[in-house]
DNA sequence: TTGTAGGCGTTATCAA
DNA sequence: TTGATAACGCCTACAA
């Protein structure tokens, strides 16, 4: 049923290795076998084998993304979209795969490199110390990362500077006049929430702001952790006039706070977000954010791990995105 | 670097046909042999080819999934972990491929098959005459379908039932008191919605209330399209007191059309939304919906597809699943 | 410029 | 119960 080199072979009248040729080195063939061998190919409806090439060359062209426990990945879905796509036009696709039910993370990765599922991998939700990092880089199999995960060697990885959106969005809320500005943000220890206060407290020290303590909450939870923490800051005696969070969930959490007080989000309170997860554009009022550019971090990853697929001596590139304020209404003040 | 049975069989002792039998077909070795081989398996964390057991076995042990052009896909995040964790218990794992540019869609899933590169596909997003059911049953090639595709002959499909699920929403509406209720759905043509009209009309007869024709919007776009149908229907002579949508989206759409004219969502009108998806709890108030069970769905489609797998002259098996009301603050009345 | 032949790592067949 | 050996479909020397 399905076609093999020697269909093609046979029915052009010439040897495998010619077809072969043609597929892979076509400047090795006389055009008119050429012609001869494509007109079969078309004819046919050939395909090489995937496995049988891949077993040869002893390359798969499929880059492996593990799917760890289900947790609210902020925009999954686009970053897949352009992971795949960006994939395909390279040759590749995607090989999605899980940890068996008990079976250590760690593990699923090395079943896949040991069967050779896979050429590379991309890591996303990496973190300070990623074992995942550490165990690749030691193994010296090829993989690209979401998050630096300060790993003392190089490594291709892509990151968005929230430190840096951070900053603009107090920057941004001072503009409004805010000066009491609390923060809702994760407990510290993952890379990408420190990095996110960081960029708070620059901001505060850059609009000559004091950062209260009081008005910094730290919880695990997205939108329960910002109900909770929102409803904390509003029921203070002297509550803040802007809640910054890290994280959309987090700002929906407080929006929600805020509703359930009869305050306005924007009007009475100013809060925001960060990632521009859809949500934050059907709320109302709209969520103030920062806009992670999903598509183009997962772009890059793997054009970089291709990269070092194709040169795997060269030294890892990486690249640092810029995050985008998308201002709401729930910024906008009582003139909104 | 990578180990070969060989070097398993080496290091036992063995020939390499005991080593795949220990893995293969177990009791037909010795135990004695057996335990041998097995431990120089683990000593040198032996894992088959799956190239080389690809080619022999023609099979590939993967399912296949198109991403398609990107659009609001509901909730794939729990989609795609429930497929690939059941993809997983079975051994499978989940390839994602996409058309490249310019590439036909169906030309895609061609060059998939003819590559030998999964066993089968899983399909989501079908409507009627869908020409991917169509042709992957002319090439008898192995997939289950998310919805039925009204195909003339039988294959494996998992479904939501959307009419039963837009039933029981006006049934609650109907309870609540409400009597004009309007309908935000979608162009007719697609099977899914089509099907939630449907179960629309079935439950205003059976609450013997008129379907009013101009309570009736039919809109493209999710949010926008929500909020424009939202604000005709508010602003019209005798506004509806419900306004039930065909998805989530057009639910947040209509909420944000009622917030701009001052309108409290749920307390004035009541609004309805259907998926599920997680902003339907991070809106204020929270919005009444109907779950669709799409951890069930892509358990249920990967099962059945790994059935057909094994038994392709089998009779393709299918579930119809039943969504679950979902009530939040957009129907609670004026009592909220 | 084209064809022959060996091998990629497995599993299946068949002898021993 | 075990071990040679021949595929699986492809690519890549190397020979013609």
């Amino acid at each position: 049923m399905r076609q093999t080199i020697r269909d093609v072979s046979d029915r052009a009248g010439v040897s495998v290795a010619t077809v072969s040729n043609v597929l892979n080195a076509p400047h090795l063939v006389a055009p008119l076998t050429r012609t001869k061998v494509m007109e079969a190919i078309d004819a046919l409806g050939y395909r090489p084998n995937r496995a049988a090439r891949s077993l040869q060359a002893r390359k798969t062209q499929r880059i492996g993304y593990c799917l760890p426990n289900p947790g609210p990945q902020a925009a999954l879905d686009v970053f897949f979209h352009q992971l795949v796509a960006t994939a395909t036009n390279h040759g590749f696709d995607l090989t999605l795969f899980a940890p068996r039910s008990g079976q250590d993370d760690l593990d699923a990765y090395r079943e896949v490199i040991r069967a050779g599922d896979v050429d590379g991998f991309v890591l996303s939700e990496t973190n300070y110390a990623d074992p995942r990092v550490e165990m690749l880089s030691d193994l010296g199999f090829p993989f690209a990362a979401f998050g630096q995960a300060n790993h003392p060697s190089p490594f291709p990885w892509v990151d968005v500077d929230g430190a840096a959106g951070l900053a603009e969005v107090v920057e941004h809320l001072a503009a409004k006049g805010h000066r009491r500005i609390a923060l809702v943000a994760w407990p510290e220890g993952s890379e990408s929430g420190d990095k996110r206060v960081e960029g708070f407290e620059q901001g505060m020290a850059a609009a000559e702001l004091q950062v209260d303590p009081r008005l910094i909450k730290r919880v695990e939870n997205g939108f329960l952790g910002g109900k909770t923490a929102g409803a904390e800051l509003l029921d203070a005696v002297d509550p803040p006039t802007a809640i910054v969070t890290v994280q959309d969930e987090l700002g929906f959490g407080a929006m929600v706070a805020m509703s359930e007080r009869g305050l306005k989000p924007g009007a009475d309170v100013a809060v925001t977000g960060f990632d521009d997860t859809p949500a934050a554009a059907y709320v109302w009022p709209g969520l103030t954010t920062v806009r992670q550019p999903f598509d183009e971090v997962a772009q890059a990853l793997v054009n970089l791990l291709v990269d070092r697929l194709a040169n795997p001596e060269g030294s890892p590139g990486s690249r640092m995105l810029v995050p985008r304020l998308i201002v709401r209404g729930s910024t906008a003040g009582t003139d909104r």
